[in-house]
DNA sequence: ATTGTAATTGAGAATCATTTTCAATAACTG
DNA sequence: CAGTTATTGAAAATGATTCTCAATTACAAT
């Protein structure tokens, strides 16, 4: 039978790419996590399975698993980068600038904006990124119930 | 009278900032400029103007500047920031990710997401970044009428 | 205007995330 | 199994941004 990992192995060799233990792990931490690992984390998770690993192939895995539309690269505060595995619907994310908490949530009203800036500018739309920032509910009361204006 | 150059002498003086020439010619440098200048580009900008600036000065200013909302940061690209005065209606931005071109548009839908979230997850919204990329229309005339889905 | 003080500056060093180099290793091909 | 070459680990390099520190300068109070 043709599991997803067998298809997923073909889909490397098809593109001249090497199927190996490292890519593995790192593609295999990503889906087991909660979303938006910064590379550090993702090194750190790996290396608890294969001490070997180096953060430079953790970055150079990302880069090809992006290439290749399995991972989703974000910059929810301005520091550095999150990843996160690639899933049907799409998502887009609120961050916390109290508590850096992340929320994703759909929204079926960018389809529209889609379709819109396309048709207006005749452009086509390959990708979306789309970050709200502001104050979750708990730490609007911690700061009593003012909602500020910086980012 | 009380010119806006004046109305933002005073904004600076009320919270402790010092109205500097440096802070006056970068604002000045970036008022005037088409939007989306990296630091670089304004430091040259700026550099022309006053040799002396340093490069440590213009992000020194355009953190006080995204501070006191004058200016908003935005990554466009993967590399590094850009930046923008802050102008009276929210607009987002359309990046080519074959040209660079940078496009700007409006999204009136937006006021719904951001209700919709809001509403739903209880957070208050301070800022909202959206960012398409894909390919303008020359260049998908360039490369053939095939539109990918790499960033 | 003069002076004291504290914010700001320029220059360069430091930091942080990420990328590259290079020799050694290991995945695939035949 | 052997040859080719993509991939790897380690460390150096890069690029963007931030920090340090002594010198300067804006502002407030004389």
């Amino acid at each position: 039978m043709d599991t997803s990992i067998d298809h997923l192995r073909d889909t490397f060799r098809a593109t001249g790419r090497r199927w190996t233990s490292q890519r593995r792990l790192i593609l295999g931490v990503l889906e087991e996590s909660e979303a938006h690992l910064d590379a550090e984390t993702l090194f750190f998770r790996a290396k608890a399975r294969d001490s070997d690993i180096s953060l430079a192939t953790v970055y150079r895995t990302l880069a090809v698993l992006k290439e290749m539309g399995l991972v989703e690269e974000h910059r929810l505060g301005e520091e550095h980068a999150h990843f996160e595995a690639v899933r049907d619907q799409p998502h887009y994310h609120f961050v916390c600038l109290g508590c850096s908490q992340v929320i994703e949530f759909d929204a079926p009203q960018m389809a529209q904006i889609e379709r819109d800036v396309s048709e207006r500018e005749g452009v086509c739309i390959t990708n979306i990124h789309l970050r709200l920032s502001g104050y979750c509910a708990q730490c609007q009361e911690t700061m009593g119930g003012q909602c500020g204006n910086q980012e």
